[in-house]
DNA sequence: GCCAACGTTGGC
DNA sequence: GCCAACGTTGGC
């Protein structure tokens, strides 16, 4: 199968890009959402993953990658739940802020946009490399 | 800090 | 199965 390619988001006062350099992985647990959950289930080993700070930065600031398809949530409660691991690759040279994304006519459709709540995305091909270069990578 | 959007829960 | 109430997320 050829690379897939998602967004997640995180606040970064729970977890930011800054820790993920620093632990250099990690594992993405804590997704309490049906819809995100399909998400999960559907990475597979190699994914590109860019890295979107809510709330204070509102901004892509990095490429991840998935390392650990989906396992057993540890930190649920019930059965069910998963959770992937994620490396950290490289942040993009600037971070792709969100006014941006909303101001680039070919991003109009992004999940990111359309479901404001929704924590795992997919992305198309197209608007990964659009962000990209955005980013100035 | 406020509020809109959205998901979940629980009463009927 | 519907819908009101409630909690959470996240932009502004």
């Amino acid at each position: 199968m050829t690379k897939q390619h998602w967004l997640v988001k995180s606040e970064p006062e729970a977890y930011a890009w800054a820790d993920l350099v620093r632990d250099q992985r990690t594992d993405w647990t804590g997704v309490r959402n049906y819809q995100a959950r399909i998400h999960l289930n559907a990475m597979r080993k190699g994914d590109a993953v860019f890295f979107y700070e809510s709330v204070t930065t509102k901004a892509v600031v990095g490429i991840a990658e998935v390392t650990t398809t989906a396992f057993p949530d540890p930190t649920a409660d019930e059965p069910g739940w998963v959770a992937v691991a994620l490396k950290g690759v490289r942040p993009l040279p600037q971070p792709v802020t969100l006014a941006a994304i909303k101001g680039e006519k070919s991003l109009a459709t992004i999940a990111l946009l359309r479901q404001s709540r929704l924590s795992v995305m997919p992305l198309t091909a197209t608007e990964f490399t659009k962000i990209l270069q955005l980013g100035g990578a």
